[in-house]
Formats: structure tokens, sequence, C-alpha cells
DNA sequence: TGCTCATCTGAACAGACGTTCAGAGTAGGC
DNA sequence: GCCTACTCTGAACGTCTGTTCAGATGAGCA
């Protein structure tokens, strides 16, 4: 250890162990392709059901339906039902502004 | 498939292949507990050398070597050498922003 | 030259993850 | 009732991931 202050003043500063676990769990949300694919068809298309979404991303029906799954789980999108029709949206603009921040960092990077 | 001129409509406006999945190796990058708690600490002591990071988030040094170079491949630190010592930093404001943003998220999670 | 320390690296193992598959549940049309 | 269509679920399989371990590199110092 080269500067055992510095190392015990950032260790009080640190986020709480909870915290810091639900923070990784959300990102971790987002850091598959597909449920990216998801979640940006719902960006544009406001509403859609399972298998339309299943059409725009290519995915199976089923593949759809876990990852839709966990994204509600998360509170990233909602579900609306219709019948036997399930319409999912999102849930807060909170998704757009990750996306955005993060595309920045990627034209940002070179 | 329920609405075929919206699926259409939907499928046009995806971003790439190639942006998705640079966007989920970003936030992939952000879903592990450990390496957030290395970002963190950047975040707070500013510029910190491997053992004073190993020494901040409980992590053995080797374990926080190759989360360094994990994360420098994706621009998110980078380091300055200075003899046998490496201190890392946050490379742009960007991280903060992202945590700024999931943290909202979770607090309207209810 | 030797020795120590800070860092880095590759291999290997255990655990987590996302898909497919097969099947169950349920609502609507005939 | 019967059949079809949409959705959901659990199990299983292959893949990816993060850690540990052992060892290598390179800088500083005597």
């Amino acid at each position: 250890m080269v500067d055992p202050d510095r190392v015990a003043a950032v260790q009080h500063r640190l986020p709480p162990t909870l915290l810091v676990e639900e923070l990784s769990e959300t990102f971790d949300v987002l850091s598959d392709p597909n449920r990216l694919r998801l979640l940006t068809s719902l960006l544009e298309g406001g509403e859609l059901c399972v298998c339309d979404l299943a059409a725009v991303t290519g995915m199976s029906e089923s593949s759809v339906s876990h990852a839709l799954r966990l994204l509600r789980s998360h509170r990233v999108v909602k579900v609306r039902r219709d019948g036997r029709m399930a319409y999912y949206s999102l849930r807060d603009g909170h998704v757009r502004m990750l996306l955005d921040v993060a595309l920045e960092h990627l034209q940002h990077e070179g």
C-alpha cells in the first residue's frame, strides 16, 4: 500500500455493498445485444406485443419472453394485458438517457 | 405477427448491429460490482495505483489488474506510468453520468 | 549483480448466462 | 366442445466470465 490515508478516505466514501450490487444488476440488464434491441424497439414503437417484438428483433418468441421477464423484474418495462395479448412498453425515460450517455462515450472513444 | 406495418417501420429505425454490440459491451463493463467499486474509487480518489485500489476495494491485486485491463480496453480509465508504479484515473465524465442515471432509475423503482 | 516490490499475464476452474426445446396455460373463433 | 394462436415456463446445454494461482516482467536499491 502506498498512501494509507487516501485509501482510508476513499474507502469511507464508497457506496454501500447493496447499492453497488443493485447498480451492477441495472447495467447487466443492458449488457445484452438482444435486450438492447428489444428496448430500442420499444423506444421507437412505443408499445409492442411479444410476437411483434420477436419479428422486429429476429429473436424466437420464447427468447423474447425470457428477456422481457428479466426486464420486467428490473422495472425497465411494463406490460399491459389484453385478452391473450401482452403489450410491452418502457417504464420510464431512464433507458433512453442511459443509451444516450453510452453513445456519447462511444463517440468520444475514437 | 400482429401489426406488420409497424414491425417493418420499427425494424428500419433500429440501430445497426455493430453499434448495438458496442453499446452492450459498454454496459457489460459496468455490470460487475468489483469494477464498479474500482470506478467509484477513482471517482472519489482521482488517481490511484493498483495496490491502493486493491486495498480500497478488498480485491486481490491480480484481480484488480485484470479488471483494469478490461476497463482500459474500453477507454473507461487511463493509466500513467511512473517507474514501476501505474496510476489509474477515469478517462472522461461519462461514467459519473451513467452512474447518476442508473441511481435515479433505482430510486424510482420503489 | 542480486534482491525486493509493483504490476502484468496466461491457464484453469467454478459459477453465471442466454438460448433452444418441449410443454403448459389461456383466450378467441368456429 | 374443439382447435388455433399468443404467451409463459422449466430444464438442459454450450458458452462466456471472473476469480485464483503460478509465474514473468521490469524498475529501484544496495
